[in-house]
DNA sequence: AAGTGGTCTAGACCACTAT
DNA sequence: TAGTGGTCTAGACCACTTT
């Protein structure tokens, strides 16, 4: 919406300062000839993107940019199974193992029960940054195609695609030093810093599908956010 | 809106699965009785939260959860913050201090110049959590109010309080090993995993007025988040 | 050509806040 | 009581995709 881009060039030129109040919705219907409910959606657009608070009866009022709101998005992390010129994954196991106590705990299964063990590990320009580590309940019916283990399906956990069967997932994110392993797989020193990603994925039942880990060197990745007034709101002129 | 919490519900149950397409909007208007603008918007609502694509002159279809949207908040960061009653601010330092060559590219400003520096440890329970450290461009006119430096101007950098000067901010997060001096400050062993959350702040003319580094231990924090269907779109009942 | 989402109008009523 | 944001209607036109 250009209403939505003009307020919001307004508030970045200082036109309206943080804390101090909008023109109400309907003189900015009056100001710029539109109607109501193009005004309204414009100011959603505005309070979407964090740059404003409304109070019902009250106002529209400037937010001060603070840590508050503040979003991380893997997008830099996405970026990377994208670039497939410089990118390759290595399969290191796909294996069928009995699900010990963490794992029958994740997966909701019982200890010893058959899980499917993927180990991968992507590498950049010969540089391997991250080890992703997942753990699957085994289907009998789903054999496991190792062709499909590459690229493609690290890539469908980013995108999705494919897959129909999962409904949610569940993300935390810590941050760790490597044990030997890690270590060991990402060609790197013990204790070194790193990002895990941790994901558990659930079907329509909200059965737990794959329970994995993304280590990912901390000296390789450093995700980027910004907060207040954005150059624009929406991608339109 | 009623209609999009009725729709996510649906695709909650599995009514519509990930890849299929909705019923068009002409016909939820229809069925639900409802304007074309009421359903419009709904739907608005379910893109906003990721659990839905559109395509202009094809339809909405229902998106399979993936790590390519999924974004962290620092809601639990911020948390921290509000829980006066376990947490205790300590000022370590609050002086002034000339530019050394880092501070003075990020602050933009000669190397040599007077800065601010705060050296704070938020403390919980008699636990050190998180370092933080800070320069300010000194500002002859703006004396620094010890009383300000605790609780109220920390928790000020996350809902943007007072401060109306500040138009935006930069902010990355890193993992890293504790260093001595961290390590110290926060009570435990060097090369302890932590995160690192630095911040940038901007005023409207783009100028920084503030550069600092919040260290977190990485044994006390923990960021979650979810990707797919969520309870309810919108908080209405 | 028919159907789809994207946008907009010019009103309306409501719940809430301020005075 | 006047003003504010929140929501909704019943149409309309457009750009786009599909058949």
């Amino acid at each position: 919406m250009q209403l939505a881009n003009i307020l919001t060039e307004l508030v970045s030129a200082g036109e309206y300062l943080p804390g101090s109040r909008l023109p109400s919705e309907s003189k900015l219907c009056k100001r710029y000839g539109v109607s109501p409910m193009t005004v309204h959606r414009s100011i959603k657009a505005l309070l979407d993107v964090g740059i404003v608070n409304t109070i019902k009866g009250s106002g529209t009022y400037v937010k001060a940019p603070g840590l508050k709101g503040v979003t991380f998005d893997l997008e830099e992390f996405h970026s990377i199974f994208r670039d497939k010129k410089h990118i390759k994954v290595n399969v290191l196991d796909a294996i069928i193992v009995k699900a010990d106590k963490t794992t029958a705990n994740r997966l909701a299964i019982n200890e010893g029960d058959r899980t499917v063990l993927l180990k991968r590990v992507l590498v950049r320009d010969g540089d391997p940054i991250i080890y992703h580590k997942e753990k699957l309940i085994y289907d009998p019916y789903l054999p496991i195609m190792e062709a499909e283990l590459e690229v493609t399906s690290l890539h469908g956990l980013f995108v999705g695609g494919g897959e129909t069967r999962l409904k949610r997932g569940d993300l935390t994110i810590e941050a760790i030093a490597l044990n030997e392993e890690e270590a060991n797989k990402l060609n790197t020193v013990l204790h070194q810093p790193a990002f895990c990603l941790e994901h558990i994925f659930y079907d329509f039942d909200d059965r737990p599908l794959s329970w994995g880990r993304f280590i990912c060197r901390g000296d390789r990745f450093k995700f980027k956010t910004s907060v207040g007034v954005p150059a624009r709101v929406s991608p339109s002129a």
